[in-house]
DNA sequence: CGGTCCCTTGACAGCCGTCAACTACCGTGG
DNA sequence: CCACGGTAGTTGACGGCTGTCAAGGGACCG
């Protein structure tokens, strides 16, 4: 059952079977939210730790006069709330884009891993650093990158992530997103994304549409946003 | 030696005195940088896990054509370079800011502490969670706010830091950052960020004159730039 | 006293936001 | 069957925040 999340830790470290085990035993119960509901809300202090099985969905942050920005999109396979098991409460939110399904681990059943399970332990504190290099070059390309190499780094970021999970088909994939989606994480307002999805559909580095993204020459839009795929830990 | 760490760490849960012993046990050797020296470089595998005993840096990426963002800031007390150890290679490089000493973990060492000593890798993990929730907020800032919010933001994190490790002096502390540093770190020119500065002056919300910064009202400050501060998880 | 780094200032331009309206699509229900 | 409403996508006109370019000033230092 939480073989997207074993599949996707082991990428550094196989882990002995005990652990494996362990995992298995201790995702226990599986939920379901739907389309766009609050899964977290900031301050918070969730019961469990969740691995998403099927869906996606996104962190997000929110300033008290209403702006709202997306800080991440969680994939089939990606660990969260670990945060909330080890901090006091949530400081940021997360819902869901489609309909999602987690598998759920009870926090007593964490505090045993911590003790009796280093090296699954380990695999998750890694799984936190991955999460925080992606969080690094968000902040590289909000930063420094124009509205057309943001985009174009997201997609190819979602794409990349997508196929280290199996969920690419040659060079297409789901994309649930909407443009006001990716206007709330590349701090763009969704007007100038469409104008920049026009842009990149026109110089034929994306096709987009009904739900589906086709990337036909992913180098070439790699080159459009100068996307350096080191910061997925992806290989090795 | 490693009392600010501890002290920082122990914010959340009191550590046994055999894990004091061990992380006092595994700092066994100093390293100290010049200002402005790069402490490391992206695509680096360093041996060690630091600690930073005085002084600031900052960790940045860079754009193949020569863009810069300086990421995050690394004040006294912080842990860093567990990335390191845990993933292949660094995605990204630090610098030191201003003459830097680093107590250093070596990494056979941080191999034992994962498997005998569970609560304090849990220590270290949060540890990276905190880092994660200020790079989420960095992503907000840069995403949603203005060239003032982003800067009073900045500036408020830094004291709030500061603070937490007991380097502030009232309502001031030392401020190395240049006006460059600034713009880096909030996506800004050095231009622009002058203007602004210039702003928070005469609204009288920051004075900041060789190397010193002051803030005579921390909150009217938090005010100007939509500030909340649970992101730092600094309290209980 | 020349050099370098940092800060400051002015004029101008451009990327992207704001505002507003319009189209397309789709499921619901009369 | 068509009216209806809501969401998502599209387009145009205009404005402003911030970048670019360029020059100059002040402080520190060898």
């Amino acid at each position: 059952m939480i073989s997207l999340f074993a599949r996707k830790i082991e990428r550094f470290t196989k882990l002995p079977d005990d652990d494996h085990a362990a995992l298995e035993a201790a995702c226990d119960r599986t939920r379901r939210y739907r389309a766009r509901e609050d899964i977290i809300r900031e301050g918070d202090k969730p019961k469990s730790i969740d691995i998403i099985m099927s869906g996606w969905a996104a962190r997000y942050k929110v300033i008290e006069d209403g702006r709202r920005q997306i800080v991440a999109f969680l994939l089939p396979g990606d660990l969260f709330d670990a945060e909330a098991f080890l901090l006091p409460a949530m400081d940021h939110s997360i819902a869901a884009v489609t309909p999602v399904t987690c598998a759920e681990i009870p926090r007593e059943t964490m505090d045993d891993i911590l003790r009796r399970q280093p090296r699954l332990a380990q695999a998750m504190w890694r799984d936190t650093l991955v999460a925080l290099s992606i969080q690094r070059e968000w902040t590289l390309s909000l930063g420094q990158r124009s509205a057309l190499e943001r985009i174009a780094q997201l997609l190819c970021e979602l794409f990349l992530r997508l196929g280290a999970v199996g969920l690419t088909r040659g060079d297409s994939c789901d994309f649930p997103l909407t443009q006001s989606d990716l206007a709330e994480a590349t701090g763009l307002t969704s007007v100038h994304v469409n104008r920049t999805l026009q842009e990149l559909r026109a110089r034929g580095l994306v096709s987009l549409s009904g739900r589906e993204l086709t990337v036909p020459d992913l180098a070439a839009l790699k080159a459009a946003s100068a996307f350096n795929g080191n910061y997925l830990h992806l290989d090795d």
